[in-house]
DNA sequence: CCAAAATGATACTAAATCGTATCAAATCGG
DNA sequence: CCGATTTGATACGATTTAGTATCATTTTGG
């Protein structure tokens, strides 16, 4: 019975490089153009690690997206805004998010999980959940204290960041001025709802 | 030399069933994951049309992306609203645009768009400048009548469109009441900016 | 009605790739 | 320091699949 669970100090650091290599090309060409093979050559080791530590390829890829999903958390969430105004708030919240959602590490991991969402449907839901429904809810909660409508955050959410992470996926990402002139227009509008 | 671009009635026919099947089973799993012998079989007729017609593999993608595309031209191009309110118009204009953008197949289509954006680029772009482009110029035009910012119109489509898109392709979509009282929010939101 | 051309069925080649098995090398525990 | 266990390299089997080639069948046009 050679089977354990056991995590060698070495078999950890391969276990990580793994998941790091898996990361990036899954990223850059997506789940089916990705090879076992290939991983294994950038990564070192063999395949009996990814065998033996993942189950399967698919095992592989379900902790890649697990990873990056913590790392993709809302960047809101931590976020402590003290008393503002909305204006100002809304601005900076906005900035933040974009922030995270533009780099494109994110834009690759958005256009990932759409991509892969036929074959693994949960991956999409569970990537909403974390990401755009908390972001949300952090605009909401923000929104609701200048007694604005609770939907107006969904709103809100949808219109600051739909044009700019569809332009970056398309490989046209918008010049830095323009997001902020993107922001200053859409809080312009939400405010004059409220 | 038989080496002729001839069209037989026989063999036009065959191209259409080919595309439409295609169509089909590209929509439903991705173009990696449809072999052509899968094509084959459920349109009738041999490989032999495929690789004559169509080159290879990609060519058949192209053209079936390029009859949806043709297909999904934004459906505002065609409707002429007479003189009426903005408000009406942005509601009829918002109606018709979410009519078409949430069928399924568009749905299946706007995925495997992005999806298939890692392979071929171009298609996205193109899908783009067709749809959603088009679509907010035809709001930018009604938005300008009443002296509105051009600006707007983005912003209009993006909240409109966004959430109702995002949540038909997770596979949750909105009830219809839902759809609708989120267009009278989105509009209301936009009147009030102009 | 018949030859020429197009279409259809199918066998085949070559390459990729997932997952396993086998054996060698490094590492760990006592 | 040594035996047991984990990790590494690699060969291998089995399967899938894009694209080609070959030959039979149907259609077309004169």
């Amino acid at each position: 019975m050679s089977e354990r669970a056991t995590l060698t100090a070495r078999g950890l650091a391969r276990q990580e490089a793994l998941i790091e290599t898996a990361t990036d090309l899954f990223l850059g060409k997506g789940f089916d153009a990705v090879s076992v093979d290939e991983i294994v050559a950038a990564a070192g080791g063999s395949k009996t690690n990814i065998y033996r530590q993942f189950g399967n390829k698919t095992g592989l890829f379900t902790a890649v997206v697990e990873r990056m999903s913590q790392e993709f958390l809302s960047p809101l969430d931590q976020l402590v805004l003290g008393p503002v105004d909305l204006e100002i708030g809304l601005q900076i919240l906005g900035r933040t998010l974009l922030g995270q959602l533009l780099t494109p590490k994110h834009i690759a991991f958005q256009r990932m999980v759409i991509a892969s969402s036929v074959q693994f449907p949960d991956l999409m839901t569970h990537w909403y959940e974390v990401g755009p429904r908390r972001s949300q809810s952090i605009f909401r909660s923000q929104i609701e204290k200048s007694s604005g409508a609770p939907e107006l955050a969904v709103l809100f959410h949808d219109m600051l960041v739909t044009e700019p992470v569809t332009r970056a996926m398309m490989g046209r990402p918008m010049a830095a001025e323009d997001v902020e002139a993107h922001i200053q227009s859409a809080v312009r509008l939400v405010i004059s709802g409220v």
